[in-house]
DNA sequence: TGTTTGTTTGTAACGATTACAAAGTACAAC
DNA sequence: GTTGTACTTTGTAATCGTTACAAACAAACA
């Protein structure tokens, strides 16, 4: 077995090659810093100021590029709990979340710690294309 | 009985003096606009627009305002599905929404038609501020 | 009616995000 | 390797919804 410390976790290449995605630097390193912990919530800004700080140099412009790419490939989702900004998860599984509306962080609900019962009928002519619960939550007095 | 076209369904008037909101022009008329009609979904945009069109004389920035009070008198509650804009809704009870993705329109679901069970502990030291449940929908392929 | 305090308004500012064109890079063919 | 081409990245300008702000205005009340 290969050391620990050498394991691709992410598999990052190999994600990219799968979406179709050229495995630029730029790419790779956001792959990377995204794929390799689990259940990150990440917000472009974050995620650019990250990359500076482990030394990537990538524009803005790039990480914004690259996290919409990765979502149209199915590696992220999109998270919309804040109308002022736009969250990233890299936990494509069907899950919820808490939201911490005093800190703005966000925390998985695996999708079995909620039951949904008698979900009505969409409306005539529309599909159900995704079910989201926010558990939004504050700070205890 | 009054006569139905005189009958203040919204009675915006009362809402405002228990809000302690002064009754001006401008947020009785957008109260009326809310108000006299129910389960309403509306964007700042699209109030003010509505405003001008039925010959309101209000501002956008009043229109901000406004809802923004509404909501912290408890008038309205706000609607978190989709980054690019916040929508207000006139309905203050417990529900849920379904969002039409492709034309942008929230539907109310009522609070006795999902049953969530089971919903998980809230992280230690928060509390439970509110749960919402947003149900995607597109269009039928 | 006068005074005070709260409200409205137009516009500038803001912050997140997107658009765009020029410069750079991956990759396949030679 | 070298070259050619299509795809990427980048800095920056533009966009868009929203908020800030100070001056003009209006409601409340003595």
């Amino acid at each position: 077995m290969e050391a620990v410390q050498n394991r691709p976790y992410s598999q990052t290449l190999q994600r990219l090659r799968d979406a179709g995605l050229r495995p630029t630097r730029q790419r790779l390193a956001l792959g990377r810093l995204l794929f390799d912990s689990h259940d990150r919530h990440v917000t472009a800004e974050a995620l650019h100021e990250e990359a500076q700080q482990g030394g990537i140099s990538v524009s803005l412009a790039t990480v914004y590029n690259t996290l919409h790419q990765f979502t149209d490939a199915g590696l992220l989702r999109q998270v919309v709990v804040d109308a002022s900004r736009t969250y990233f998860d890299t936990n494509i599984q069907e899950h919820h979340h808490f939201f911490n509306e005093s800190d703005g962080k966000l925390t998985d609900i695996p999708a079995d710690q909620i039951l949904l019962s008698a979900l009505p009928q969409a409306p005539e002519g529309l599909n159900v294309a995704r079910v989201d619960v926010i558990v939004r939550v504050t700070p205890a007095s």
